[in-house]
DNA sequence: TTCGCACCTTGATGTAGATCAAAACATAGC
DNA sequence: GCTATGTTTTGATCTACATCAAGGTGCGAA
């Protein structure tokens, strides 16, 4: 840090650096001493920026890197055998990119920029080498496969035995909890997804995503305004997901 | 193998040896040499018999062991917020049970055997160990958690887009297939599940479930007797799930 | 063999959400 | 500013599946 080859690049650097980014409590780092996250450092070595609209991956490329978000949102959707598509997740900063293309090589699914966004590329192989030597590492990494694959379980009970108001409520709830542990307001949310998204994501059409919001915003749980929503009545919201209030 | 004291024990050490195991080519084992087997044998010591209709394991159970599928059906089931079930898979030869509970420490569902099963375990701190020492065991393990995602999204795709046709239509198919990769009968299915089973797995009610298989044996897709399915003309299932077959 | 019980099938009816349709609202370009 | 294009809201109608209901089937126990 003191010495001058440092310096002159110590912007970029600071930047660069797991050590020093504001998300090292939520990414892979999480629980990482400093001596540990130093060696990380020097593996992830490229940020991309990708900007709304264009494609960090699409089926079928095969796995390079696995990709951290440190800016932005994505959505990743797989396509079925007959066409349709499946919007499989949203992720967002600290969120990985890429998990399910450990087996087979090749990604399953395409991942789409909804805003500008940054990613750190984490390259696989090398991420496979530290893993056998940082044991801490190691239990980060499979942490989060098992949290992923816990996190579609969820996903999976929503789309087996909710209904349309409770997938709701879970989605704004879930959104809110990820936003919150960002550092961001858990009650003002700024969706990045349309409502087709959202729909397509809970199994669900789009009319029927704006209904619901509508019958929220009119029992005064939320206050809609386009894309951002407001959350008035969490409390209600999670008594409704709980089935407190069934009717 | 040649000396006195593995002589005495020769049979149960056949059985309990991965090396010999005829399900070492789909299970943890695959793709290991049979230096690396061996020391995968030495951590997996115990077998556990799990009788029909007895749990494995259930909510809340903290992990000690990962278990693999030596005989046997699971069925591994999750509650959701306000109590309903959702089986979130079926687990039979070859199988790793216990993976969503890797982060956080404690199951997050209930597994239970639907016929008498035995199961091999896999004390986790010990495989953790094993696989920072062998780099071709970490692939596997990697490709393993990583195939477990990958199955949940092909679930959650029937889940959030197909009609009730598609979803037995793709449950067979995929049945079939894995019993064809254990050396069964593709075409010849002794489900171990309830009708009500199938249908909480696919997201619907047990009647639409034996109707729909009323409707393809009136069709000549499927011949029914009770929990025996032979298919009979896989060609139109498979046409059927792909979309060529729209109605 | 018969009884009891759990599971499965089939039919009649109800309903949550899909589909069809159109108007309101943004947002971007000119 | 106005026009064009995509998104969201709301309404009317339709339908796939759920729900309710009644028999049928198979199997273990006595």
């Amino acid at each position: 840090m003191t010495d001058a080859a440092a310096v002159s690049t110590f912007q970029e650097d600071l930047k660069k650096r797991c050590s020093t980014c504001s998300l090292r409590h939520l990414c892979l780092p999480l629980g990482l001493d400093s001596d540990d996250i130093k060696r990380l450092d020097d593996i992830i070595s490229q940020r991309r920026k990708v900007p709304a609209g264009q494609h960090l991956f699409r089926v079928g490329d095969s796995l390079r890197s696995l990709a951290a978000v440190r800016t932005g949102f994505f959505k990743v959707y797989e396509l079925g055998a007959d066409g349709r598509e499946q919007v499989s997740g949203f992720q967002t900063e600290g969120d990985l990119l890429g998990l399910d293309a450990i087996s087979g090589g090749a990604h399953r699914g395409s991942a789409l920029a909804l805003v500008d966004a940054e990613v750190c590329a984490i390259p696989f192989d090398r991420l496979e080498g530290l893993l056998a030597e940082m044991p801490g590492l190691q239990r980060r990494f499979h942490a989060i496969l098992s949290g992923t694959i816990v996190a579609n379980q969820t996903l999976m009970m929503m789309l087996g035995t909710m209904r349309a108001e409770h997938r709701l409520a879970t989605f704004l709830l879930d959104l809110s909890a990820r936003l919150g542990a960002r550092g961001r307001s858990p009650t003002l949310l700024h969706l990045p997804m349309s409502r087709e998204d959202i729909g397509n994501y809970l199994g669900l059409k789009l009319e029927t995503v704006s209904r619901v919001l509508s019958h929220f915003r009119d029992q005064g749980l939320i206050k809609v305004a386009g894309r951002t929503i407001e959350i008035r009545r969490i409390d209600a919201l999670r008594a409704l997901v709980s089935g407190v209030l069934r009717h």
